[in-house]
Formats: C-alpha cells, sequence, structure tokens
DNA sequence: ATAAAGTCTATTAGTTCGATGGAGTCTATG
DNA sequence: CATAGACTCCATCGAACTAATAGACTTTAT
C-alpha cells in the first residue's frame, strides 16, 4: 500500500472536515486555504469522497462540504482504500489468499504479504478522524532519535527521494 | 509500500537461487524459466541485486548468479528496500518522523503511517530466504531437480481490479 | 576461435500521477 | 428574477514511472 500525494491531500481535507464538524457546509476554498491544498485537485478528490458517501455536499451560493457522520465513525482505511486502493503491498487480501491457496511454490511469500497487510489493516481500521484530531498524539514506538535538519520553515520541505528508512 | 511486478520478480528469483544454494551459479535462463519471469527483465533485476552486493554473478560461459550470503542472512525488506524503495506507505522513517516534529496540525496522521512502516518492518526485517523456502513441502518428491513446468501455466490467474480487500 | 554467458545502454508503449481549465448547473440572496 | 457564488463534470496536460525488449559489447570455458 502506498499512500499518494491525492491521498495525503485526501486525509488531509477530512481531518479539517473533522475539525469543523457540526459547523455546517465548508467551501473548497476554505479547505485547500488552511490546509494548503491545490484547489482545483481538492476539488476532484471531494467529489470521489462524496460518491463514496463519505462527505456530503451541499450546491449553490452558501454550499460547501461537510461529514456524513461523526469523526469517531470515519476510519483511516476508508478513505485510504477509496483513494489509493488496497492496503496489500501486492494485490489485495482476496487474491492472496488466493494465491496462498494455488501457488505452492510461493505461499510462504503471498503470506508474508498477507501479513503485512493485516497489520496495517489493524491500524487503520482502528484509526479514526477524531483520534487523529485530539489532542498531542501519544507517541508510540520506541524513542527513536529524531534527527535534526537544519534550521528551516515551518514546512516547505521537500518529500522524495530515498535516503533514511 | 507497494510492490511492484518488478518486486515480486526480484523475490521470486531471490527464492529460487536460495533453493539452489551452494549449487555453483545458476544461469539468468534457468532462472527465468523455473520461475516463468521475462528473462530480459530478469537480467535488469539481477544487475540491481548484484550491484547492491546480494548476489554475485559469474561471468562468461559456465557462468551466471549466486547468493552472495547464506538464505537466512538475507531479509526480504532488503530486497524490498532495494527495489521498491521505503516501507513507509508515504516518505520515509526519517521523513515521516521529520513530519511529527515539525508538522503539528497532522503529526498524529504521520505518526500513523509510522505505526505501519514499523509494523511492515518487523515483519519484513524478520522474514528470511530460508524461512520461505521452508515450505511444509519443500518438495513434491517427484523425482529429482528436474522440474517440469509444461504447457499450461500454474497460474494463469490474472490478478487486478479491486474486489475483496 | 567460438559459443555461451553476463554487462550495459537505449528505447519503447502504456499507465499513473498531480494538476489545471472551462463549460455547465444549482441555489441563496437582494 | 438576475446574479454571484459554489459545486459538477469532462477534457487535457506534462512528467514520471512501469514493464519489457533490443542490441552491441565483454568475459570465459573449451
Amino acid at each position: 500500500m502506498k499512500i499518494s500525494q491525492k491521498g495525503l491531500y485526501a486525509l488531509q481535507a477530512m481531518m479539517m472536515l473533522a475539525r469543523h464538524h457540526n459547523q455546517g457546509a465548508i467551501k473548497i476554498r476554505d479547505i485547500a486555504y488552511e490546509e494548503s491544498l491545490p484547489e482545483k485537485f481538492l476539488e476532484l478528490i471531494l467529489l470521489e469522497l462524496k460518491n463514496a458517501r463519505i462527505v456530503e455536499s451541499v450546491r449553490g451560493a452558501k454550499g460547501g462540504y461537510q461529514l456524513r457522520r461523526d469523526p469517531d465513525d470515519i476510519h483511516l482505511s476508508e478513505i485510504i482504500r477509496l483513494i489509493d486502493g488496497p492496503l496489500a503491498p501486492f494485490a489485495d487480501a482476496d487474491q492472496l489468499r488466493t494465491l496462498i491457496d494455488r501457488d505452492i511454490p510461493h505461499r510462504a511469500l503471498y503470506q508474508v504479504f498477507l501479513d503485512v497487510r493485516d497489520a496495517a489493516a489493524k491500524i487503520l481500521e482502528h484509526t479514526t478522524l477524531a483520534q487523529l484530531i485530539k489532542g498531542p498524539a501519544p507517541r508510540s514506538g520506541k524513542g527513536g532519535k529524531a534527527k535534526k535538519k537544519e534550521a528551516g520553515s515551518v514546512l516547505p520541505m521537500v518529500v522524495g527521494g530515498h535516503k533514511g528508512e
């Protein structure tokens, strides 16, 4: 599972809508501005989220977008599957199970892929928008030391290329 | 993390070389035949694995490829990172840690991404080629090593499109 | 010398990705 | 009831990536 730029935009937009839940329809422009997202691209994303019945739109003047459900009932897995496809690192869960059944010489490999998928699903199907917008995230994992990058503005950094990992 | 077709080919080729470990150099053609992989494409993949010093080549007649280390010392994570990049679903672990430090409004989201990466890393960094080839049935008894693939591939199924997941 | 094998570079067709433009439709408001 | 503001829908775009192939070159066993 790879989360594309588009997927990230979708998640950010949804977090924004969650923050403003029950405040009526929010204009695309406001979402784009508050989250620094390309407006026209965001429009496409919201349309997709609307067709998936995750958000709803209000047309015309005073229109905009809002969540169709409470933020604690919207899981990250739902958004990611919609925008970026299956959570599995290869094919999807059903296909992996079929391959495990049928491709004897490689079944152990596909089983590992399925294990990875299950691990991701376990996290993403249990994390809701509500959790994301609530206070400081409980820093899980061992206290890895994040290396200091030189002084830079808040977030203009370009994320691309391989190095760490 | 998305595992591409190329990544799958690489893993299959490595499993094949693991099965034939300590049997001398194996020809590209034999790997391609036994695993049903496109020969010329596989050539590129093996070259990459060689440059990463995971396999080594023997040139000239009687040449071929072989593992540089024992199969129980080669982890899936190593091959996947080489061919398909970082294990994280977005950016890489270092960048995610930086974003968690710096992008306050979205830190919880990036933390989830990092959790997913850690879960995948935990599995892939602990699974070795040796484990994969120690299937319940290493070989269905029949005859020696001359593995016949013959007409009608074992796995003609098309893997594409979304359904389950 | 020759055949068999890896090495290397280039090229390709097709797809995906991120993004933009513009015409059309709906609706609150004055 | 005109209009401005907002969503809707479709078309296109360039860049990058993906999977694969082609061909010339080098190395080595015999």
